[in-house]
DNA sequence: AAGTGGTCTAGACCACTAA
DNA sequence: TAGTGGTCTAGACCACTTC
């Protein structure tokens, strides 16, 4: 048996306590001074079981206003971790994109709904297709929205082996804080079908990415629609803390 | 202007020493006990410092061992937290499973490839439709394949308002550490499509997730078919350390 | 056995928050 | 202005790795 130590000790007690009710969510948790003092720790130990709590999001503390419960259970936490934006547009290191037009639109009605702007904002637009070297059918069609802010990689993107996404990273300073993805299925037909060479009707992935800056506003939107039997989505979720994530 | 803290300023030159190849991937950076020294800082300004390099990915330490480089940049990590595994399985809060049918089967060649297992090896199956409240089509059909050292859940999941992973994870002391999920676009047909009334060639979007245990087997596989319209499979991703994983 | 990082103490000063 | 958490020092002992 390994020995417990202390600040492990006192995170358990305190994990205990705030999951039965003696610490409910919103109350603040007694002071460090207090804790050294009820468990004759040094304020390093406290500090370090304290640390614990916020590793496991059950409290949150502020200098000067104390420590808050913010979550009653410790839930396991699982995590998708992706080194940069290219993983999460999983195909962009292998696949290049081939623009068939570039525009700059003003957005209708339509358009500003999808992108949560207001109808008549302007946006650099790109049209084209993805495809991955020594395959014959392009996997996906792609259309590209980027906020006339970052207007300027425009000349950037023709024939750029990067993505988009990470051009405007490197020129603008790292913008991008949060994407939002959202997948479904759908039946392509029209001139979609068309340029993809499917019959009307066929089965694709339907994937909207919503790139956002620290101001909650639309950095890049795109929309890529993707052949049933050209394209998996796949991901690996570990647990926090597991060894498992560089084995699966 | 903020004054700047000792560790961080550290920890800054530490990460442009690394950058410069000076500290070479795979090399050990200077003991805590040379840092100190050279930079007339105590240990704990030291430690903090290098804690900043773990939590950005650049080095790894080891009790013993020192402390090594793992990786020349500090690259941006962007994160899909997920608190618990119904949070994978996004609708499983709102969406009940009804179970049709449960059953012991022995995988055949092609099941096995699919579980990643020997033929022969049996496993609980249970198919399904889950349906959320009000409303009248199932938003998917459901194949549950159960790791036959679990099948002490068959007796618990009738009519259970949980998710299968959470029956697990509560009765055997949470063996899940990983989860892998395909997401692809498929046409439905023959009995499927039947079953979720819909007509043969129909869109869908198919999951496939498989559970790990710690040992890299299969707890769990499910494969799930949601109709097109019925369903999206939504995601956020927030960088590490952004305020705005709580807004979006 | 020597050296590494991990834990821990007992102090100190400071920045921030709230009364 | 009192009290909070954030930073920092100078020590100490211990568990672990490497030789």
């Amino acid at each position: 048996m390994s020995v417990p130590h202390r600040y492990a000790q006192l995170a358990d007690i305190l994990i205990e306590d705030i999951g039965s009710g003696r610490y409910p969510v919103g109350d603040r948790l007694p002071t460090e001074h207090e804790l050294c003092r009820q468990y004759e720790l040094s304020r390093y130990t406290v500090r370090a079981a304290l640390r614990r709590l916020i590793d496991l999001g059950v409290v949150s503390r502020r200098q000067g206003s104390g420590t808050r419960v913010v979550a009653r259970y410790p839930v396991p936490r699982y995590v998708l971790s992706l080194s940069s934006l290219d993983d999460i547009v999983q195909h962009a290191r292998e696949a290049r994109l081939s623009v068939r037009k570039t525009s700059i639109v003003s957005a209708d009605a339509k358009l500003a709904r999808r992108l949560g702007c207001k109808t008549g904002k302007r946006w650099l637009r790109i049209e084209g297709l993805r495809s991955v070297e020594g395959q014959s059918e392009p996997i996906s069609y792609t259309e590209i929205f980027v906020n006339s802010r970052y207007r300027g990689v425009r000349g950037l993107i023709d024939n750029a082996s990067q993505a988009i996404s990470a051009v405007i990273q490197e020129k603008y300073d790292e913008p991008i804080v949060a994407v939002n993805q959202e997948i479904t299925a759908i039946a392509v037909s029209g001139r979609i079908a068309e340029t993809l060479r499917l019959a009307p009707g066929a089965p694709a992935l339907s994937i909207v990415r919503r790139y956002h800056d620290e101001a909650g506003e639309i950095v890049i939107l795109s929309l890529s629609i993707h052949p049933a039997d050209r394209f998996v989505y796949a991901m690996n979720i570990t647990k926090q803390g597991s060894s498992f994530a560089a084995t699966i």
